[in-house]
DNA sequence: CGCGACGTTGATTTGCCTCAACGATTGTGG
DNA sequence: CCACAATCGTTGAGGCAAATCAACGTCGCG
């Protein structure tokens, strides 16, 4: 139960079998069939999620009716909208299973509590973060340094398996260009 | 001494005065001349920064050699290289400051020392992460919803004092455009 | 089998960049 | 306190990367 999540945590700091029934209490699996929803836009986030299994993507919708991809959760990754998830305001995000996946939810009002009764997870989070904000400072250095050519080779070079498992039209929409775009630079080769 | 951030922490956790001396001893006051340099690229992070006053910016040297803002951070923001300091390996970027700058310093080897020894302080920069996180997830919002000219205009109607503080090419390449095209946005009204 | 989702291809358009020349403003040394 | 340079901002002409739009394949699935 949850073990996926427990090795997890274990990377960065200890817990006992005891801390790991406290959180357990805390915890819900969810599965997600490909194409579900874990929250739309204009709901709350009810969660935050850890991929056990699959991928999740946060994406919303442009002004002119287009999906923008935001981000990518694979297995040992979380997301969410935290801005929604955090103050429990209504979000402008979708969160989709790419895959029929499988997550490890903590809900908001068990969110708070688990950091209560288990302070050591403030430091996994705090790395976790860390980790999530040097990844946030790539993307933007990637977008401001190459061209969508560029990135798709780069990012294709870099995680060659996970572009194999998503469609090319969210993978063209998380890079920052359309899926035609996409399409044409693979035509070259 | 050190009060400004004594007052930021305690918005997030309280510290015992017997804890302010602690993290007291770790930290280190310093004043850079506007333009001057906190970090150079090829340089290791020597410090994550808290700034007091005026304003520090991260930035990189693109291949066409333009500089690149890819953060800014004024009054009570911590700023740094994150991968550089953590990993202290050579940095891609520089930090700069933008106005003349009073910033409060952790050094690397105080830094874990620091979550050693205050506990407590896992929770306020997990914190802290959390908002730089919410504030990158809306960035790439903004990338890849609006023009470069709707993302100036937002900008302006959102930070107007700010837009004031800095020239207009940091601004430019903060926003994801060349200067030129800014002085042209402007000329429209 | 037929339909809908996904991907491809080509013609055309456009937002923004590039480059270059020219103001304006700031700061610095004489 | 002025002269002059450097820095910063403006303006215009031309070009290009990528978007848009539309038509057409193709695959997977009910």
């Amino acid at each position: 139960m949850y073990s996926q999540l427990y090795n997890h945590i274990n990377k960065f700091v200890k817990l006992s079998s005891g801390e790991e029934e406290i959180l357990a209490a805390l915890l819900k699996t969810v599965s997600v069939n490909k194409k579900a929803f874990l929250l739309e836009q204009g709901q709350i986030c009810k969660a935050n999620y850890f991929v056990v299994k699959g991928c999740i993507r946060l994406y919303f919708i442009d002004i002119k009716g287009a999906e923008q991809t935001t981000q990518f959760a694979i297995e040992n990754w979380w997301l969410s909208d935290l801005t929604s998830f955090l103050f429990q305001k209504p979000s402008e995000f979708f969160v989709q299973a790419a895959e029929t996946t499988e997550v490890i939810a903590i809900a908001h009002h068990h969110y708070e509590e688990m950091f209560t009764q288990l302070p050591k997870l403030e430091r996994y989070f705090r790395l976790v973060l860390q980790k999530s904000h040097q990844a946030a400072q790539m993307r933007i250095r990637y977008l401001y340094s190459m061209t969508a050519e560029e990135r798709y080779h780069h990012f294709n070079a870099s995680f060659p398996e996970f572009v194999q498992r998503i469609p090319q039209y969210m993978l063209a929409s998380y890079l920052g260009f359309t899926p035609e775009f996409l399409s044409k630079i693979r035509a070259k080769r």
